[in-house]
DNA sequence: CGATTCCATGGAAACGATTCCATCGAAGAT
DNA sequence: ATCTTCGATGGAATCGTTTCCATGGAATCG
């Protein structure tokens, strides 16, 4: 394992260590001369640079850290890939972490992250201000993304947990479904409790049953969207729609339908949460509420690069918004449940 | 931004820096008293040792690189995730990668990656042994994993490419097929290249039709998927059955046929690649090939520690087997085309 | 008693890149 | 001619942790 070093370079270039480093930080203070016989010798000699050495002395690493519940959850995927790329455009490298929706996993990775000495760091969190704390102090440049803790003055990029919800309650109950099934996230997360309350909010809002049987309580992960799905299905006086309130438990909920010989659009009515490619599997197609997952990961990095710049940028809110697809026909249209 | 270093602590602990070091690196020649009173100090000081500075001077930075092709395509969703948790199990943290399909990206990754200095290398890698020559020439212990490139002594774990495609061929054929239309993987990758083959080897066992314009070359992108199930459903005398090489194109192409209102397992027989969630919202359920993807990551992380240590591992081929489910009935039980 | 071994400690060097600051030479202004 | 400014350079210090190696004290052995 050779190990080519700039005073290599410098040496063969026949200039000083500083001049060498200066050429190749692109530092203007260099003559023609040095500048050509610099980047011969480093190019002839392979040399890379040591970002641990570097990151030392100018005390940044250029990397952050991304830190996602799940990243087997469609929706996570595309916002990982979006951060991802996002941050390759800034000259980031990305540290990546699942949490897997658990508060004591995403607290080790906070700590790992932190020890790397990441310039910045993107978390779509869970739980509340104590689980965060070593963050906090610790004073690093934060974001969130998709979920907030509350109480903390983290800038942040989050949907409308709202808007598309209540879009959904009213058209399912417009199309005469009066006897709803919701398949919740979390309670733990932002994003479980907001997509809850509208729900409950937009429910009390219309001449729908208002049935506590009718929430199922999940986790994000798809076999609790199987669980909802089967626990509500079996209900004395089961919905005529499901609304589901993520991609995961979404997945899980539908494969349960399929399993129990449900037609989707024809036996129930069903609405899922986030526009995923994967939903183009199903026939008819489903209606969703949708919020723009790309733009959310660079607005998530944007915000970072100007927190590390030392300013406070506010959080920006995404419209999210309801596409009516097949799975969500008019009752009087079809419905046999 | 407060900067607690080791230093500190030490003059809090009232030793020396080497003693402190060594107490935080647990470090057998300390003695009870050091040790009580630099752990103290330690957390009284909320210390949190620099990676940098640690990796600078040990040369092992306890990270390791990843680098797939899209972590959007669940498959590789599914990956990145296995690799992660068992990277975590050895204390590394995973820095990661989109090549985006891009060879160039790919050697950009494989650069920046270089110069942070990971202590190993997973990547499944797509072009030929001079688009990896930098990895090559650095000695950075390296591990393929689903893809290979020929000509490199890199180990690797990849599925059995041929087993399940031959088995979807006969099962097609057994089941009457006698048109069968393969979207085939970009050519510049290994599975690429190993599932056509497959494919038309087996096709040459039976007495389907040999028919060039039955092959659609994609890209693994979804869209090509679409393209490749829109073109082949428009030849004069179309397939009656579709094969397409991973999930993503899979996932475009059964979009196609819902679009075309072609019901999949009654109008037409669809064999999927891998065997990913998402694919329960499918009723029918879908025929898949398949292999453990939790296993293969996991296997490149135990294969990169063993190469990190000094070791030769050998490679590691996963059996891929054929799930045959509703997708593929029987050409008499059913199908219209 | 002297020599050897073991345990624990501390100061300094090492890791590799960046940057501070002193210095020099050349050019321009007075 | 002298002073000032600018461009370029180089040696040394810096960054924070680990580890080398010398040292001292205590215990053990011959």
């Amino acid at each position: 394992m050779r190990s080519v070093t700039i005073r290599n370079v410098a040496d063969m270039a026949g200039v000083s260590v500083a001049t060498a480093s200066r050429v190749l930080s692109g530092h203007p203070s260099t003559s023609e001369v040095a500048r050509d016989a610099v980047s011969k010798a480093a190019t002839k000699l392979g040399f890379r640079p040591n970002a641990q050495a570097r990151s030392l002395r100018k005390t940044s690493t250029q990397t952050i850290g991304l830190v996602l519940p799940d990243v087997r959850n469609p929706f996570f995927a595309d916002l990982a890939h979006a951060v991802e790329q996002r941050a390759r455009d800034f000259k980031y490298l990305t540290l990546f972490g699942n949490a897997n929706e658990d508060a004591d996993q995403q607290d080790r990775y906070f700590d790992i992250m932190l020890t790397q000495r990441v310039d910045g760091l993107i978390a779509a969190p869970q739980g509340n201000v104590t689980d965060l704390q070593s963050v906090l102090d610790s004073g690093v440049p934060t974001v969130f993304v998709d979920r907030v803790i509350p109480d903390t003055t983290v800038p942040s990029v989050t949907p409308d947990n709202v808007t598309g919800v209540r879009e959904a309650v009213r058209h399912l109950t417009n199309s005469g479904h009066r006897r709803i099934g919701y398949i919740a996230g979390p309670q733990s997360t932002s994003t479980g409790r907001e997509r809850l309350a509208a729900f409950q909010s937009a429910l009390a809002d219309t001449h729908a049953d208002d049935d506590a049987d009718l929430i199922f309580f999940g986790d994000f992960q798809s076999a609790s969207g199987a669980a909802g799905a089967h626990h509500l299905l079996e209900l004395p006086h089961p919905p005529t729609a499901l609304l589901a309130a993520d991609s995961l438990m979404s997945i899980g909920a539908v494969g349960v339908c399929n399993e129990r010989g449900l037609t989707i659009g024809t036996d129930l009515a069903f609405v899922a949460y986030d526009d995923i490619e994967a939903f183009s599997l199903i026939n008819p197609a489903l209606t969703v509420i949708a919020h723009d997952v790309n733009a959310m990961g660079r607005l998530a990095v944007d915000l970072l690069t100007q927190v590390i710049a030392g300013e406070s940028p506010e959080s920006v809110i995404l419209p999210s918004r309801l596409i009516v697809r097949g799975s969500t026909p008019s009752l009087s249209g079809g419905l046999t449940s």
